[in-house]
DNA sequence: CTATGTGAACAGCTTCACAGCG
DNA sequence: CGCTGTGAAGCTGTTCACATAG
């Protein structure tokens, strides 16, 4: 039975992780999988991906396994993902050009539906590539937040505007901010953050590379 | 003093976020932070940070804190980015270009030396935009590797090229990976990853934003 | 016999609280 | 005094081992 409370926020990492994989095993028409293989396939252990799953409900079937669309549906409904999430874009630089053109939101219920840029020199002009969408100015987003019901934002300014860009984000009503500047945003404990910072990751693994015997 | 062995991989995590906001402190000729401030601008208690550092050495001043040009200079060598490291790219895809492009490597002490694509018709030719550099074919990455002395590579494929392409960079000596594609590779454990997938960190964030109250 | 779900044991990280130094 | 460094305590997450179900 699910725990409604107690719930590991690792655990809710691994579930995004899980739901991609059993996806990639509905692909291959896997019908089940048990939580060894599927802990395999992302090198965890079969304890760990059983105690995650029963965070959140029984959805085993004891001498089988999971059922993967089943439990593809289920993650998917937990993670809120089972209907299409609108979501915005601040900066329409090189990585957010390469966001806009990115197809892979789609295919895990995001569709990015505005981007806003503060240059006025870049206002109204199509971005090129796939998914080519027009550009708005800051002053349009909190009426195409409401317009669009949008609750989460990506934002992919220089590391000097995100702060301020962030708090517009947060006036115009976005709940979810997924930061690619190299800042940590300070907003307030009702607006949910997350960070990528490329730079970041490349120390980390710079920091195991030299750090672990050869 | 330094506890060499005991390192909390999330102290790692951490360190990476120090050094961050120690040069943005530097910028605003700070000359010292209290263990109070520097965890007030990441959101972290001041034990925590005071922990975190003591894992590697004693670098404070009791009364005064932890001088701000010497603390940089030590977490840059703890995380092995006080000289210049060459890190490749393999896929000139839009992400890929967009990589090329992004100025914030070199800041951090990352330089990107060379870039690989399996699509013959890319070959040769010079990326756009700033940064511009030859597109190689994947054959070459051996000698290149070895040549630059490289150890750390990007992958930013599609997600069906993605295990495949990474066999090649284990066999060309890259030692660890930071992976755009929404895959887990699987690679041998001599071979350190990191992932970065953006439609997980929007699930995410979509979880977070549902499942608080209002 | 296979595979889940779960309490209990274990390990690891964080917070606390304070001794000690400038 | 202010602030660090650190043992000890507390808490959270993971692993283990087994009862249970098909």
């Amino acid at each position: 039975m699910a725990k409604s409370e107690n719930i590991p926020v690792p655990a809710v990492r691994r579930l995004s992780l899980y739901l991609r994989q059993l996806e990639a095993f509905n692909e291959d028409n896997r019908t089940t999988v048990s939580s060894r293989e599927l802990g395999e396939a992302l090198a965890l252990s079969d304890a760990q991906v059983r105690k995650d799953l029963a965070c959140f409900g029984q959805f085993g079937h004891p001498g089988i396994g999971y059922r993967v669309p089943e439990l593809i549906q289920q993650v998917r409904r937990i993670l809120g993902t089972d209907r299409i999430s609108h979501v915005l874009l601040v900066g329409a630089g090189n990585l957010g050009r390469a966001l806009i053109a990115f197809r892979g939101f789609a295919k895990r219920g995001f569709e990015l539906v505005a981007v806003f840029d503060k240059d006025a020199a870049k206002i109204g002009e199509m971005t090129g590539g796939p998914n080519a969408i027009r550009i708005q100015p800051l002053s349009e987003m909190p009426a195409t937040v409401r317009k669009h019901a949008i609750r989460v934002g990506i934002l992919a300014v220089p590391a000097a505007a995100a702060q301020q860009a962030a708090e517009e984000m947060v006036v115009a009503g976005i709940r979810g901010i997924l930061n690619f500047a190299p800042v940590t945003l300070q907003v307030g404990a009702e607006v949910e953050g997350a960070s990528v910072d490329l730079a970041i990751h490349l120390e980390q693994l710079s920091f195991q590379v030299s750090g672990s015997p050869a």
